[in-house]
DNA sequence: ATGGGTACCTGTCTGC
DNA sequence: TGCAGACAGGTACCCA
C-alpha cells in the first residue's frame, strides 16, 4: 500500500500527539515479517520521542527511564496502516501490534503481514541498521539531482522503472509514483537506465520530487483502504495520470494508456507521450 | 556486482 | 452461488 507520501502523511498525523507519551503496555497479534526482537515488557515505561522517517520506514524512538537508547523500526509493507487513538477498541484479526501509551494506542493493522515492527538500540544498530543500509537518497535531499540520478543510472542496465523501484538510488517512489513520475518526465518505463541522457535525468529527478510532493500535499493515495493515523483517506489517486488507467485515453494526447509487466509488477504508461 | 526470480500472506475482483 | 485464477501500494533473499 504505502509509498513515501502515505508513510510521511501517517508520520505527520500522529508524531506530535504521541511525542512524550509513556508506554504502558504492548500487545502482539500474529507474527509480522520479523520477530519484534525484544521482550514486549521491556518497552513498558519507555518514553516516545520524535518519530522520524527514512524511505518508507518509520523510526519511533523509545528512551528508557534513565535515557537508555532504543526504538522501533516500523514498515507498513503492502497492506499496513497505523492508527493512533485514545480508545482503539478490541483488536481485530488484522491488528498485529498495539503500543499502548499514556496518550493513546498506536495500532498496526496489516492484513497481508508484509509489514514489520523491529526493536533496535538505535537506527545505526542491529536489525534496523541492516534494513536501512543501502537505501538511496531521500527524494527531497538537495543531493538528489539530475547529475546524481544520471551517474547512478549509468551504472545499471535494467529498465528505468525497475531502477527507480529498487530503492538504492532514490527512496520513496513505489509502483504508483514511479509510473506517474516517468509519465511526467515523458520517459518510457522500459528504457534501459544507462541510455537516458543527462537532460532527461534532470527532468526525471524533478518529476520524482514533484510527483511525491503533490501526493504528499493531497494526503497520499487511497486505492482501497489507506488511511492516515486519524482515519483520513488520501486524494492523489484521483489525479493519477496513468496508474491503474489501462485502456483509458491519455489526458495529454488521447492515446490509450498501456499496461505491461516489469519485474512481476504492473507498469502503466502512455505509448505516445513517453519515449525511449 | 548485477539481474532475475521467488517468497512471504490475505483480500478482492473477474470470468466461467 | 461457487470456484479458480489474477492481481494488489514492498522488499529480503537466493541463485545464475
Amino acid at each position: 500500500m504505502p509509498e513515501l507520501p502515505e508513510v510521511e502523511v501517517t508520520r505527520q498525523s500522529f508524531c506530535e500527539r504521541i511525542h512524550g507519551a509513556r508506554v504502558t503496555d504492548v500487545r502482539l497479534g500474529k507474527p509480522l515479517r520479523w520477530p519484534l526482537g525484544v521482550e514486549p515488557q521491556r518497552l513498558v515505561s519507555r518514553t516516545v520521542g520524535e518519530v522520524a522517517r527514512r524511505g518508507k520506514y518509520l523510526w519511533l524512538p523509545l528512551a528508557g527511564p534513565d535515557a537508555e537508547p532504543g526504538g522501533l523500526l516500523m514498515h507498513l509493507g503492502m497492506s499496513g496502516s497505523l492508527a493512533f487513538s485514545p480508545e482503539p477498541g478490541a483488536a481485530g484479526s488484522h491488528d498485529h501490534f498495539d503500543l499502548v501509551t499514556t496518550r493513546g494506542t498506536l495500532r498496526l493493522t496489516d492484513p497481508r503481514r508484509f509489514g514489520a515492527v523491529v526493536w533496535s538500540d538505535s537506527p545505526a544498530d542491529g536489525m534496523a541498521a541492516k534494513l536501512l543500509a543501502g537505501l538511496g537518497l531521500e527524494p527531497f535531499d538537495p543531493a538528489f539531482t539530475g547529475a546524481h540520478l544520471h551517474a547512478a543510472l549509468k551504472r545499471r542496465r535494467v529498465a528505468v522503472k525497475l531502477a527507480l523501484l529498487s530503492g538504492d538510488i532514490v527512496v520513496g517512489a513505489g509502483n504508483i509514483y514511479a509510473c506517474e513520475a516517468l509519465f511526467l518526465a515523458g520517459i518510457d518505463p522500459r528504457t534501459r537506465s544507462d541510455r537516458i541522457s543527462r537532460a532527461r535525468c534532470d527532468r526525471l529527478a524533478d518529476a520524482v520530487r514533484e510527483t511525491l510532493a503533490r501526493a504528499l500535499a493531497l494526503g497520499g493515495s487511497t486505492l482501497r483502504d489507506f488511511r492516515d493515523a486519524h482515519g483520513m483517506a488520501g486524494q492523489f489517486q484521483l489525479q493519477a495520470q496513468v496508474y491503474g488507467r489501462a485502456g483509458d485515453p491519455c489526458q495529454a494526447c488521447g492515446a490509450p494508456i498501456r499496461r505491461v509487466v516489469q519485474g512481476q509488477r504492473s507498469t502503466f504508461f502512455c505509448p505516445t507521450c513517453q519515449r525511449r
